[in-house]
RNA sequence: GGUGGGAUAGUCAAGUGGCCAACGACGGCAGACUGUAAAUCUGCUCCCUAUGGGUUCAGAGGUUCGACUCCUCUUCCCACCA
């Protein structure tokens, strides 16, 4: 009896690991883990699991998902989140980047990106089990004795072994001294908070280990476990998905942009975002693989699918459903989208100016361009004459096969 | 602190007195094609009611009929030396 209970014990720790491994580019100490989780399911032990925040942008996309969803499995498994947002960091400003330092977030931006952020990621995360903390709170008091001490636990050679910091100096990037400071108050955050596992993305590396190395150097009697969770790849599938390059798909963006979105992504990048995004089993994955492979399913259903759940689990079923729909009705009967936003002006209008205008092109002259090329249709008609006047009326006007807009002449 | 090198469009990167709104690559946009907003191929890619005009090559001056190109100063970056 007792030795039955004992291997019902580890058959759910086993599977607790492996849901936890699931799309980890690496994991170090991974003992530790198993023994969070024994404690956990032996003695209802609960331990924590710190990630930290950047909240110098008011969007999460779903790059940052993947970590949030990795920490919700973790949390189904008895740990608490510790939800660090890098407050301290945001004040002083990263100078990553050329001749521009970044802009310094006042206290009032920052609160209030944080609280659009939290609604976002308590989508994913059970708010009961999460503890938003912000690393001013220590990090502010420190004293420049402080400080020191704390530098003095890294040697500037060991910091230029730090990939990024390796490249940008053999590529003669400036690399500012304040920089070399980031990775340690990263890890000293790790020191303040006990925490029992940190993750990250897999650029982060060096920073979490960081914390594994101040954690014994200030003796808080841990180390944390590190988790790495790939960097996803944005909708070019090559670089990292992100919002200055603009191919990310934002946790709050519409349905139907969402939706699109996904299936813009290519057939072996759809692979990649089940495993990292996807709640299905890699079994049920794997399933699918094979049909596409067997060519019994197709890939573009396939795709749908993932769509469909990701759209739905920021939105709704309903939405997901409707955004599917409109999908089909303009991409593939290319008729036009339900919803269109509606300008109306006073008098008659150049054509060039009224697309402008109806913000659905940049310029007149990128406008001409266009109609030369024929991307511009009014009703649905192709036109080419780029000075073409409005008179009174309604137009439907449209550029290329997404961009639409009504316009009334009055 | 000294010496030398550099800053060009969204990014990278050519251009070293007129042929420069500025090669090329990437990105972006449009067209064709398609299961897709994928892939591929083609065209376009500073602004302006345009066979013309305006504003650009870190910033400010200067030389010249004419400057991204030459000179001076300023700002920022890099390397070597200290």
């Amino acid at each position: 009896m007792h030795i039955k209970i004992k291997e019902r014990e580890i058959e759910m720790i086993n599977e607790a690991l492996k849901e936890i491994q699931r799309g980890t580019a690496e994991v170090i100490d991974e003992e530790r883990i198993e023994k969070l989780l024994k404690a956990y399911f032996e003695e209802g032990k609960t331990y924590t699991v710190k990630a930290g925040f950047d909240p110098t942008a008011p969007d999460l996309h779903l790059g940052h998902t993947v970590l949030l969803q990795k920490l919700a499995i973790f949390q189904k498994y008895g740990a608490r989140v510790q939800f660090l947002i890098g407050s301290f960091t945001a004040t002083i400003g990263d100078p990553t980047g050329k001749n521009i330092t970044r802009k310094v977030l006042s206290k009032e931006d920052i609160v209030k990106n944080i609280s659009s952020y939290t609604t976002q990621a308590f989508k994913i995360l059970d708010e009961s089990k999460t503890d938003i903390v912000y690393n001013d709170d220590w990090l502010g008091k420190m004293s420049a004795a402080d400080m020191i001490t704390l530098a003095s636990n890294l040697t500037v050679a060991r910091m230029l072994e730090r990939d990024d910091f390796s490249k940008r100096f053999k590529s003669n990037t400036p690399i500012a001294t304040s920089e070399f400071m980031y990775p340690l108050l990263q890890g000293y955050d790790s020191v303040y908070l006990k925490s029992d596992v940190e993750i990250g993305g897999t650029d982060q590396k060096f920073n979490l280990l960081m914390g594994r190395q101040l954690q014994k150097a200030y003796d808080i009697k841990k180390q944390q476990a590190v988790l790495m969770m790939p960097i996803l790849e944005g909708l070019d599938g090559v670089q990292k998905m992100s919002k200055s390059l603009g191919n990310y798909i934002g946790v709050s963006d519409a349905p139907n942009d969402m939706f699109g979105k996904v299936l813009s992504i290519s057939d072996d990048l759809m692979w990649r975002y089940y495993e990292l995004l996807s709640n299905k089993s890699l079994d049920e994955i794997a399933v699918l693989q094979q049909g596409v492979q067997d060519q019994t399913l197709h890939p573009k259903k396939v795709k749908e699918d993932l769509a469909f759940e990701i759209t739905a689990r920021f939105h709704s079923a309903d939405a997901a459903q409707n955004a599917k729909t409109e999908f089909e009705k303009v991409h593939a009967k290319s008729q036009i989208p339900t919803d269109i936003a509606e300008f109306s002006v006073n008098e008659t209008v150049w054509i060039c100016k009224a697309l402008v205008d109806c913000a659905i092109e940049p310029s007149t002259s990128q406008a001409r361009r266009d109609i030369k090329q024929g991307g511009v249709k009014i009703d649905q008609i192709k036109i080419s004459d780029d000075k073409l006047q409005l008179t009174t009326g309604e137009y439907l006007l449209q550029v290329g096969k997404r961009k639409f807009a009504k316009l009334k002449v009055n």
